[in-house]
DNA sequence: CGCAATCTACCTACTTAATGGTAGACAATC
DNA sequence: GATTGTCTACCATTAAGTAGGTAGATTGCG
């Protein structure tokens, strides 16, 4: 019976997805878990232990997808697509991004927190960039454009695309959003 | 009618886009408008009867900027650039959406705001897809692709641009994805 | 016109409930 | 016997919202 941490960081990372870090309250995550809100404090002294442990787990388990994906997936753009895929979820649950969730809250999250999720996002992008040079290279990325702002505008594609789909729980219209991406990025 | 009413306004959609809906009290509004917190309550009872005024003000200057680059812009990528530099002022300035903050809450929101941003993207699909279906008729935008398709993923692209842009305090990099956004609008 | 009634915009003071967090007791386990 | 995990009980603070009042406009009307 070891999992209490486990089970506090799975229904935290749904109530931060569902509503935002400022949304929810021990009280709520205690009711979900059925624990006592002060034992929350034994895992997580404060909110904002909860919010880093939260994003590093989060963090973790995309970085795993990601290696996976490239292991995988052969070409650039499938890599992309299933890199995309990886949002579907959230669209479905009706869940955002966790860090996205975050980085609304921007000037009002201690600076570690803020440090946490550019990470996060950071490494995405850094991954992102490799994959499309890849691409380019052999061929199955269109040439000409610089892979960094390529990585950027794919990230900023498919988080703004959860956002609004699950606002509008159109796992579809995410599809169709991530057809119309990937698409642009095969050669003409 | 005063312009108590209108600061408000102003000083509340700053906090928003600073800090989520829920990461504002209105204690901090009347701090920073300079007034006693109860009087806000004269102007706005409930604290979702703020947020929906927010989101009207905040729909009704996106409707009449939308209408201006209809008339002063004369072609579909024009218009979609156009478009996307609307959100870069909120990248200067370290400001999100007011709607993407809103829609963030997603769940823990009242159905009435929830009902508003999901009307403030749809009006903006809605523009988009005429737009890109004139671009379509007059040759500037590429045809074959679903207009409201390529609408969904354009406001996808700059929420999401914003989004990350705004964290890593960018404005070159959401220039940077605007531009390959509107380029692969373009005929090719 | 004069003037009372009403309205507007704000105030101080308060309530109720919730917030994140703490203290210390108690079992179970290693 | 120390550590771990949970509990009850509590704390200070802050949240949104209310009660009731006041000064100054605005209005209705004899």
């Amino acid at each position: 019976m070891r999992d209490t941490r486990a089970e506090l960081l799975m229904q935290a990372e749904t109530l931060v997805r569902g509503r935002g870090f400022a949304g929810f309250s021990y009280a709520d995550l205690a009711a979900a878990v059925g624990i006592r809100k002060a034992s929350i404090h034994h895992h997580f002294p404060t909110k904002v232990d909860l919010g880093a442990a939260l994003v590093a787990a989060y963090a973790a388990r995309y970085a795993a997808a990601l290696e996976t994906i490239r292991l995988d997936v052969p070409d650039g753009p499938g890599r992309v697509e299933a890199y995309g895929r990886l949002y579907l979820g959230g669209v479905e649950q009706g869940l955002g991004c966790l860090c996205a969730a975050l980085a609304i809250e921007g000037e009002a999250l201690p600076g570690r927190l803020r440090r946490d999720i550019a990470a996060f996002f950071a490494d995405h992008l850094a991954w992102l960039e490799a994959i499309l040079r890849a691409g380019q290279a052999d061929g199955t990325v269109r040439g000409g454009a610089d892979p960094a702002a390529l990585a950027r505008y794919v990230v900023a594609t498919l988080e703004g695309a959860l956002l609004m789909e699950r606002l509008f729980a159109s796992p579809a219209a995410f599809q169709g959003t991530l057809a119309v991406l990937v698409d642009g990025l095969r050669p003409r």
